[in-house]
DNA sequence: TAAAAGTACTTTTATTTTCAAAGTTAATAA
DNA sequence: TTATTAACTTTGAAAATAAAAGTACTTTTA
């Protein structure tokens, strides 16, 4: 049996950082600031949900300058990786258990 | 382009209100036990997350007695059948996106 | 037959999560 | 030199989640 929603990444329910994932599989890297234009959310709400992904080593911090301006990039872990294609995974097995 | 992602319904994001919806577009109706055991919760956990559903016009609820016990049954609302699709489908279509 | 245990919930309380406002530090503009 | 902007971080309040406790019976057991 085994139901699809068990397999499902709590991290992963939020839609924010599963989107932030979706966008670090297609970017090599991102940053802060074009996160929080893209998603259109407030610096700390963003901040909040970058540090779950953070902690859960789903994502890698790189803080650099830019000139003088302080520049804050993500990159997807292999760990992120993996867990987005699960989630991924699970949800298609969830959507074709109700297609039938 | 239209992100996927904004169709997502906010109440279905948590997999317990999405698992319930998926029980009740199956079944007929389906009664507080059954769900309760079916989806191993607490009594109050179980109970907040079909509140929300409730609150939500997502479901309907018929209560009665069983010989001398009561029992709560539920069903999909045509509101909640049209949500559960439409959540469905934005994940389907998140999903696409993903796999190109 | 009285007390204990069970059923089917509901209500309350505690914890966790989410979010935005305010704060920080440094640079640039007026 | 004061104000504003940039790029975050920290704080605190509100909302969501989950479990424990409570309620109102019914059934079982000593």
């Amino acid at each position: 049996m085994s139901n699809p929603f068990s397999k499902l990444d709590k991290v992963l329910e939020h839609s924010v950082r599963l989107q932030v994932l979706s966008i670090l599989v297609v970017n090599e890297s991102y940053d802060f600031n074009s996160l929080k234009e893209t998603l259109e959310l407030s610096d700390g709400n963003l901040a909040t949900h970058i540090k779950v992904l953070e902690k859960e080593k789903y994502i890698l911090i790189n803080k650099s300058f830019i000139g003088k301006k302080p520049n804050t990039r993500y990159r997807l872990s292999e760990k992120g990786k993996q867990a987005f294609k699960k989630h991924i995974d699970a949800l298609e097995a969830i959507i074709k258990s109700q297609k039938q």
